[in-house]
DNA sequence: CACGCATATATTGGATCCAATATCCACGCA
DNA sequence: TGCGTGGATATTGGATCCAATATATGCGTG
């Protein structure tokens, strides 16, 4: 059972900012899902979601739809859908795919980078800093790494990042919140931005790959690597 | 307008296959569109499609979701959906996706594809040689390719790459019809198999890095390169 | 007492219905 | 004659209704 208390904080706020019903709920569940506050394996109760949400079943089943060909919620015909559920074997998967993809978005963007990009991305690290809310944290983290591929011209590549960085929120929350915040991550973060300033893409590539493979690697050991 | 026989074929013959309408519709239209049966930009009106499916418009409106979220279709609120267009941008933008994770499933597979998934790779090769229909011939290269990296383990990389090897179907379906069949490209699998038999892993994914690049190289070409 | 079967209930899948919005066309006016 | 406005029409978005299926409960029987 969720609590809709849970809900009502991310419903209503941003609703006008919607077209259709349908878009609204998409992205409000997507929302939901990615910041862990409705956890693996909840299940999705249409006639709850859509009373949650004030709005009729139809607008929630399309969402769910949506979010199934996003591998955010699962589908068991006759029975319903849940939300998808982590494990160690799932994020080793998306470390793998985040270090196949994230050098070659950051190769094709580094050399049309602005300085106003490395100060945004540099401004960036420092919020991350201060920053004490893992929600935020993950926000923060997300926007550092599209700054620095934002100049591919490859929007589907990096909605594909993007879409994969998010999915990491999901486990780096976990760690946050189990570990604390590591500062080696932020070291690695000022060691790519600085690569990136000095134009060398093979350093950079690199070093968003030890990036990744680092998050990686904690995160596997602390799931337990149940799975490979 | 959409030409109800184009779409019948492809209706009926394996409806019982599947356990919901929705499922069954969206494959049957990712089908179409992937086949090109379904040219980009083509409206999908909702009713049509129902009636062609012999369904209602729900399980078409569910389907057309999911569509949307793979990128295949877009929506336009109030003013229906249309399958997605394709261009030399986006093109090199497959390309791009596919040349950084391809090499990574296959980096992964190598060390653990065994004798057997040789031998049906170089069968699959084989078939490739004898057959004249572009649509089978995509299957065939898909399968191939799968096949050298199906032992990755990772399902959710391997569900993407399966995911960009078919979106690059719809391109060279293009490259096919105008151009005939490339021989280049027979080498090029010839090579890469080749490589993945001598364990040599550096050289298979440069192999398929280069013949993925070369493949996109071709169809930008072939498109006139309208946009980068 | 355990197991299997039948029935009851809850929940999803699919169809139909109504409302909202966009497009198209005609008409009037500058 | 060209442009803008207003209404008619088509199509989508959303709500409600019905059917199909899965789970749970309880009963009977071995």
């Amino acid at each position: 059972m969720i609590d809709p208390l849970d809900l009502t904080a991310l419903i209503e706020r941003n609703r006008p900012r919607f077209r259709t019903a349908t878009e609204f709920v998409e992205a409000a569940m997507r929302e939901a899902i990615l910041s862990g506050a409705l956890p693996g394996g909840a299940p999705l109760r249409q006639e709850e979601l859509a009373t949650a949400f004030g709005v009729s079943r139809m607008p929630v089943r399309e969402a769910l739809r949506q979010l199934e060909a996003r591998a955010l919620v699962e589908f068991n015909p006759h029975r319903g859908a849940v939300v998808a559920e982590i494990s160690a074997g799932d994020s080793a998967d998306i470390g793998a795919i985040r270090a196949a993809l994230e050098p070659a978005a950051l190769r094709l963007s580094l050399p049309r980078l602005s300085a106003a990009d490395f100060a945004l991305a540099e401004e960036l690290i420092a919020e991350m800093d201060a920053e004490p809310d893992p929600g935020r944290m993950g926000e923060l983290n997300r926007r550092f790494h599209m700054t620095l591929y934002a100049r591919a011209g490859r929007p589907r590549l990096l909605a594909l990042v993007e879409q994969h960085l998010a999915a990491a929120d999901r486990y780096l929350r976990f760690q946050f919140a189990a570990l604390g915040y590591h500062p080696r991550s932020q070291d690695e973060h000022h060691a790519l931005l600085a690569a990136c300033r000095a134009g060398d893409a093979d350093a950079a590539c690199g070093a968003v790959v030890d990036h990744v493979m680092a998050a990686e690697e904690q995160l596997t050991a602390f799931l337990g690597g149940r799975r490979g």
